[in-house]
DNA sequence: GCAATAGTGCACTGAGCATTGTAGAATGTC
DNA sequence: GACATTCTACAATGCTCAGTGCACTATTGC
């Protein structure tokens, strides 16, 4: 019972999480919000309680939204080195695809660099999505071991490495995205070469 | 003539680059830079004119100072990939050496990150850091193919990925300084890993 | 010592910030 | 249709911020 909502949540957390991602946390006023949201700063605070559990709740679901897809191909039963490769040609795709979007690089790795140390529940939320980077990295490598791809010997070494290679990448996309695309061809094309040899033991 | 300054301009533009550091450009309030100057804001005022400038002469200051020495050995004459992988063993010392430290990572990486597109002038000098950091592994890169090291082929696809993997560093430094170091160890393996096989053609 | 010059200390300004309070509007239940 | 409940609009709160103005101090050149 009572009055019923005007807007929708999920929408109105994109939005918030739209300009966060643009502006960053401390660029983004409650004022920019009220506009960009269409909410008044009474309902934001009787959603939300305060700028700053908006920000988390925006910040999930970037994380959900964005990497969630990204990392599925590497989940699958079926993957390999090939979707390792895939997953860093799709990054070069969406940098060239958008340049706009791909110059706000990804909104936890911003979020990371702002507000790093003086914000305990970013970096633990960074912690996570690295490992969920990593974990992702690992198991198609793990696969791609298995089925003598690649050497067993290095699987979680590169995983981590390609995990800070994503981060890395974000960042370059930042300074200039299409040069971000070509770095992800190169990351690729590394990637490609960690294939054995067929003629190796 | 007129009264002298009761500072000398270096250590307070160092001071400021440090708070720029530990709390980000916006973080950091004048007040801020007073007590870690000793500067009265007047003072701050009349040797620099905003805080903007005195950001970005920190900014200067600060790649000048953390940058040019870590790639001197890459710039050397007999450097070849051996330096390449030494540059990574030092950031990992660092990165373990200090753990306050590391876990502020880069200031032009967080600035790039804070900032970003709202400031012109941060992505010119992230792109000007970028391009160090790619001038440098390209250079030591070169001379390692030159040399029969590595193949030619991939030198400089190569050095604007390992620039990317360093501004990647720096990021995972801020999540965990300790395992930003196992990270650049990984980073070194892979690169002695191009060591062209001497039974290769 | 007496200007002229340059640096400093302190109080102040106006703007913008996150957050709160309150009055009213829209719903469900009886 | 009255009530309880939830949402919304708007105004105001207290605070911090970057930047400024001004009186004062220390120096140089004469």
């Amino acid at each position: 019972m009572g009055r019923p909502p005007a807007y929708e949540l999920s929408a109105v957390v994109a939005a918030a999480g739209e300009l966060f991602w643009e502006r960053g946390y401390q660029m983004t006023s409650i004022s920019d919000l009220e506009e960009r949201t269409g909410l008044d700063r009474s309902s934001l605070y009787h959603a939300f309680g305060s700028k700053q559990a908006l920000f988390e709740t925006a910040l999930r679901c970037y994380v959900e939204e964005n990497i969630r897809d990204r990392l599925a191909g590497m989940r699958q039963a079926g993957a390999g080195l090939a979707a390792v490769v895939s997953f860093f040609a799709g990054m070069a795709r969406a940098f060239r695809a958008d340049r706009a979007r791909a110059s706000r690089g990804c909104l936890m790795v911003n979020t990371v660099a702002e507000l790093g140390a003086h914000d305990a529940h970013s970096v633990l939320a960074a912690a996570a999505y690295r490992d969920r980077l990593r974990e992702a990295f690992g198991t198609a490598l793990s696969r791609a071991a298995a089925r003598g791809e690649v050497g067993t010997g290095r699987v979680q070494a590169r995983a981590n490495l390609l995990a800070s290679t994503t981060m890395g990448l974000f960042l370059t996309a930042r300074i200039d995205p299409a040069d971000a695309g070509a770095v992800c061809d190169s990351v690729a094309a590394e990637i490609r070469s960690w294939r054995r040899n067929k003629l190796d033991p």
